[in-house]
DNA sequence: TCCAATGATGTAAACCTTTACATGGGGAGT
DNA sequence: ACTCCCCATGTAAAGGTTTACATCATTGGA
């Protein structure tokens, strides 16, 4: 019975006796249409495992029911639960989820841009502070968009993420009620907006308790575990070295962590380490990561909540929502080491 | 002069002087048109903006351009790599990739399969060894298909991966030339075929260097971190050790290595280990970790290739391509601690 | 009994492409 | 000079769906 080809919307009006608008206002008006009729299009349509096509569809309406959402690095450790998030609201609303990825390469951003200008997605969730798309970037035609995570560079590009400077705050407010004074900060950025809030943060924080500019320690990087190890190699060929290590990111943390293993010293007898995101790793280190957990279903969530504002035609309230970040203390945090204890 | 909605071929076909036709003769069919009349065309085309429509060409076409690259988790540190292999590929062919996840729930297995019904995807690429679809997975109607990394459980699919016997052997023999002979296997599982494969790689090296089956420490595991923890426990509530670790996977050797280390024992001083696939974090570990190396884009790129020989409605030569794998040596492993040195 | 209104269904156009087939012009061969 | 062929282009149908509009039947009110 069932042949080569897929079963179409006229196989079904056929089997049921009825016009092809009636099946599809069964499906997708099913109040419109006699409860004798309905039934007998679902019958029709069990028999045929009949399923609209999705490509007739969106030509017809003009809309995809699919949403793209574009991250750099799919191994981001941030980004699977986030995707849980973005996921289940999009479901619930009928829409689909596709990923696409850049691995930061601007060809391939280009592609992305192309298949959102096909009217392939009717929405993008961007998963990346800089938009992926080259040299066009900035003239690039974009359908409703939300950033998530980390905050879009680019203008009406609402952002769904957490409150970077109350959670770099928590952080280093955690390190200054150890008793720390010295305190590093570790993967300041210029290029990324999540970077440099949490630079804030942790200045508020040092402003608060009275450490003077002149003592802090800032070191740059880009969010990997590479660039926490560099920092540290930096930093331990200066004279002065802090007492903690108030890190971008728990990637970061994780390089610098691994640096000071290697070099014999213990944490956080030695030196202190704090994290940001709370990656699923953090729990695995040796020893635990002292961390700020971003609440990342949430985010999702609420991305795509905003993101069907937008498709739906209505204007956002906010054009950022800021989610609470918690502390998660653990193991890697504890009173400075004795020689800087004086004073 | 950029109106609101895109512009059609029709726009174009206006602007060239020509007819639609020709317009989508000189895009996909340039050698069919004159050099003249290409130039028009191309020229109105950078003056509208025009991207042809994807809806409408896969419609025409009934087939889309797009394959779908479905996997239980798209953290999986093996997955991005391969996926880069999948995409350079696919897109030198005319393809796009769309990345779906199931989180191993059937739920989303089944919108995928949905997605897949309404002929929005070409072609499948399974990063899964069990087919994501629930309960309609045995009669599930698929396009051409392709599993990668892991063997897929269902007749008449392709897959290209690592020789898994082969690699687990060169992890094996490398442990009975450091002079192990009690060499327990983690991670052992009747449903993941590539397992079991690895599985036999041990089995086979240590039938070779004639260690009896009974000496011979099996536990299961499903290639989780936590798998790997737990099976060390339930090994240290028995009276016999190993000397080594043979971990079907690098998770499940990080699961061990953690555990160990809470233990304080000192790798590889009291235990080696060994792990599979050889993720980049392998290399971050304390020690780094001794593993099999699987050619993760050269994997990709040979499943795509594959794939798109099937979408040509060519027969695939092989229905298995196997490639090699190569032992990456690093510092988890060395000579067993004395007391397993005794005869 | 008739009219109007309501509700259920059908008809046909439109969405944007691709391509088989038709058309027309020009060059080569005789 | 005539035919034939080929090349470049145009015409129109088809692909599967949604929906405005038309149609028809039924019901309630007068």
């Amino acid at each position: 019975m069932s042949t080569s080809s897929p079963a179409t919307i006229e196989d079904v009006a056929r089997i049921a006796q009825v016009s092809i608008a009636t099946v599809s206002r069964a499906i997708h008006m099913p109040e419109k249409v006699a409860n004798s009729t309905r039934l007998k299009v679902n019958q029709a349509i069990a028999i045929t495992g009949y399923t609209t096509n999705a490509m007739a569809r969106s030509l017809r309406l003009g809309r995809s029911n699919m949403i793209l959402v574009v991250a750099p690095d799919i191994g981001d450790p941030n980004f699977s639960n986030i995707l849980i998030g973005l996921e289940n609201e999009a479901r619930s609303h009928g829409y689909g989820i596709l990923i696409g990825h850049t691995h930061n390469d601007p060809q391939r951003g280009l592609e992305y841009l192309k298949f959102l200008n096909s009217n392939q997605a009717a929405g993008l969730i961007l998963f990346t502070g800089i938009l992926p798309f080259g040299h066009q970037t900035m003239t690039a035609r974009l359908p409703p968009s939300v950033g998530v995570f980390e905050p879009v560079y680019k203008g009406g590009i609402p952002y769904v993420g957490v409150d970077d400077i109350e959670g770099a705050r928590k952080a280093v407010d955690l390190l200054i009620a150890e008793g720390h004074r010295k305190i590093a900060f570790i993967g300041d950025s210029r290029t990324r907006l999540a970077y440099s809030r949490r630079r804030q943060g942790y200045d508020e924080g040092l402003d608060a308790a009275g450490v003077p500019v002149g003592e802090r320690i800032i070191l740059e990087g880009d969010g990997t575990i590479e660039s926490g190890r560099l920092a540290l190699e930096q930093l331990f060929m200066r004279d002065t070295l802090p007492s903690a290590f108030m890190c971008v990111n728990d990637q970061t943390a994780i390089g610098v962590m691994i640096g000071l293993s290697a070099r014999g010293y213990d944490i956080p007898g030695d030196f202190s380490v704090t994290g940001f995101d709370d990656v699923p790793q953090a729990t695995f280190m040796t020893p635990s990561l002292t961390t700020v957990r971003q609440p990342r279903t949430a985010i999702g969530k609420s991305a795509m909540a905003l993101l069907l504002e937008l498709l739906a035609g209505n204007e956002p309230a906010d054009t950022e929502i800021l989610l609470r970040p918690d502390l998660i203390v653990r193991n890697s945090v504890s009173a400075p080491a004795r020689q800087f204890l004086r004073r």
